[in-house]
DNA sequence: TCAAAAGTGTTATCCTTACACCCATGT
DNA sequence: ACATGGGTGTAAGGATAACACTTTTGA
C-alpha cells in the first residue's frame, strides 16, 4: 500500500411527506449488500473544484442539480475500508452534505431512504423512541459494568450522551452517540437487526455526522429553506425543521419566532384544502442571506406534556 | 497528472503576551520564501488515523505535543498548487486547527508569527484598524466600480462583509472578507505588502478560515481553555479570547457570564505584582466537558464609546 | 496619593416560554 | 356542530447590557 484514493461522498438530503430521506445507493463495488450513500470521484484534470467535481458526477448519476452543499468531513481512518482493499491504496472520502427540494425520481440505482430507518434513536417526534428502553440502553448499561476501572467514566458517558441525567437529550450529539452504540458493540451483535439498518463501509457514521452538523446549522444558518418550494406554509415550514431536529416545536412561539428574524415574507396566497383554515403561503427572504447570515431557525422547543 | 498527494497542514495556535500566535515555518520546497503551515505527510501504512499521524509529525518536527486538535477542512483546488507541481500529481491538504499552550521553543525551523501579521484587519482591539480606510476599503470601493452589471452586487457585498452598513463588523466573517480582498487583487498589487504578510500557497487563507472557525467556536465550545496554564485570573482568560475575537470585552459582565457558567472555580490562591490587587486564580472545571459540552464563553460586546 | 487592576450591585431592556384564546374552513 | 389547522395576545421569568461604585495592591 503506497498510494491514495480519493472518494467523494455524498449525504444528501431532501424531506418527503414530512420525512427526512438520504439518497443511497445500492452498490456491488463496496463488498456489502447495505446501501450506500451517493459516491464519485474527483477528476483531478476536468474538475476544478472538490464541490465542482462532487456535483457534476451527482449530475451524471442521479440527474440531480444539487442547490446548497457543504463539506462535512474528510474520513480517512486505516480501517475504514475491507482489509483487501486497503492492500492496494489507503482510502480518503470527503464527505459532503446537500440539500435538495425537488423529489426527483433518483436514477436506477438510487433510492430516497429515511433517515431514522438508520438511527431510530434520533426520532423523538413522537415522544422517546422505545428503542432506547428496549435495547439500546440496557445493552449499553450492560456493557459498561463489568470491568471495574472504566465502568464509572462509561456509565457517565452514557449518562451524558444519552441525555439520562437531568441534562436531558441534546439533540445535536447525533455522532457522540452513534460512536457509543458502535464502542458497545451494538451493531456487531445478534440483535444488531434491530438497532436500525446498516450502511456499507463507515457510512452510517457519515450520516450520523451529517445529521448532527444539519441540527447544529438549523440553529444559526437558514439552511432550512432549501429544502422546501418556493412558497410554503408555516406549518410546512416547521414540520421540516421537526423532520431534522427530530423534536416537536410549539407552534405559536415558531411562527413568531420566524416572522421575527425576518426571515420569510408573506405572499398574499393562501393555501386551502388541508383540513382548516387555509394559510397563508410565505416565500423565503433571500435578502437575509446576505444581510445578516448569522440567523437561523431556532427551536423553541415543545413545553413539557402537563400530565 | 494522474494521482493524488495529500497533505496534512497544522494551523497551531498559542496566545503568549495577549497576542494570538500561529506556528510557521520556511520551507524552501514550496516554492516560496513566505512563511507557511506547519505541514507533513501522512504515513500511509503507520498512521492508524489522521489525526493520529498529524499528531506524530508535528511531535517529530517540532517537539509539541498537540492537545485540543480539530479537523478544519480539507483544500483541493486544482490551482491551488505552482503549476508545475500540478502536471505530476493534485495535492490536497487536510488541514486542522490545534491550540496549545505550552511556549516551546519551537525547532529550528519554526517560528511563532502574530496572527494578525497575516490578517491585520482583523484586530479590533484597539478600535477600527487603520489599514481599512487607508487602503482596504478604498481598494474594494475601486474594484466594486467600472463594470456596471456587478457593481450593486459586488458594493452590497463589500457592505456586508465589512460591515459597513448598519448590521456592523461580524468577527466571525474572517474568510468571507479574506477570499473578498483576494477576488479584489489587494494581494496582487504594489501595495500588496502594506496589506499584511503572505504566506505560502493558499496557506493565508487556510489561516484565515480557521481563525473564523475559532471565532465561531469560542461561542460555544470551552476551547480556550487550551490556551492557558491550569490556573490562570479571569483577566488572563479574558485576554486570551479577546485576543482571538480580535475585539474587547466588557470586563464586569465577562466575568459574570464565566462564573455563572460554571465554566471555572477559584483556587483559593492569589496572584499579585501585576500592579493592581491580587486576582484569584481560577481553574478550568474540566466537568463541564462532560456535562454541558454545549457551553463556551460569550462575548459580552464592549458598550459603545461615549464619545 | 494615585494609578491600576479586582471585584460587586443594580437597573433597564430584550428575548423566550408558556398558556389562553379567537378565526376560518371542510365534513 | 366540531375537528383541524391558522393565527394573536400577553404575562412571567431569565438573560444581557450598561453604568455606578467599592476594594486592594504597588509605585
Amino acid at each position: 500500500m503506497k498510494h491514495f484514493e480519493i472518494g467523494l461522498n455524498a449525504v444528501i438530503y431532501a424531506v418527503t411527506e414530512d420525512e427526512p430521506r438520504v439518497l443511497t445507493v445500492l452498490d456491488e463495488g463496496l463488498g456489502s449488500d447495505s446501501p450506500a450513500l451517493a459516491w464519485g470521484r474527483l477528476d483531478p484534470v476536468g474538475d476544478r473544484t472538490l464541490e465542482l467535481g462532487l456535483r457534476r458526477w451527482v449530475r451524471e448519476q442521479t440527474g440531480l442539480e444539487l442547490g446548497y452543499v457543504e463539506q462535512l468531513y474528510t474520513f480517512g481512518d486505516r480501517e475504514r475500508a475491507p482489509a483487501a482493499a486497503t492492500e492496494e491504496a489507503r482510502l480518503f472520502s470527503v464527505a459532503y452534505v446537500a440539500l435538495v427540494w425537488e423529489e426527483e425520481p433518483p436514477g436506477r440505482l438510487a433510492t430516497w431512504r429515511n433517515v431514522y430507518d438508520f438511527l431510530p434513536w434520533e426520532d423523538w417526534r413522537e415522544g422517546r423512541p422505545p428503542i432506547l428502553d428496549r435495547l439500546l440502553v440496557p445493552h449499553l448499561r450492560a456493557w459498561a459494568s463489568g470491568r471495574p476501572t472504566p465502568r464509572a467514566a462509561r456509565e457517565e458517558r452514557i449518562e451524558i450522551t444519552f441525555g439520562l441525567g437531568d441534562a436531558g437529550w441534546d439533540e445535536e450529539r447525533v455522532l457522540d452517540r452513534y460512536e457509543l452504540l458502535y464502542e458497545a458493540g451494538v451493531f456487531s451483535q445478534r440483535h444488531a437487526a434491530q438497532a436500525g439498518d446498516g450502511m456499507a463501509l463507515d457510512h452510517r457514521r457519515i450520516l450520523a455526522t451529517a445529521l448532527g452538523r444539519l441540527r447544529g446549522k438549523l440553529k444559526y444558518r437558514p439552511v432550512v429553506f432549501e429544502l422546501l418550494p418556493n412558497h410554503f406554509t408555516l406549518l410546512q415550514l416547521q414540520r421540516v425543521v421537526e423532520s431534522l431536529a427530530g423534536v416537536r416545536l410549539y407552534k405559536p412561539n415558531f411562527r413568531r419566532l420566524v416572522e421575527k428574524a425576518g426571515l420569510v415574507e408573506g405572499t398574499g396566497k393562501l393555501h386551502g384544502g388541508t383540513g382548516g383554515r387555509p394559510a397563508e403561503l410565505f416565500a423565503f427572504r433571500r435578502e437575509v442571506l446576505r444581510e445578516r447570515p448569522a440567523s437561523g431557525v431556532g427551536l423553541p422547543s415543545l413545553p413539557a406534556p402537563t400530565a
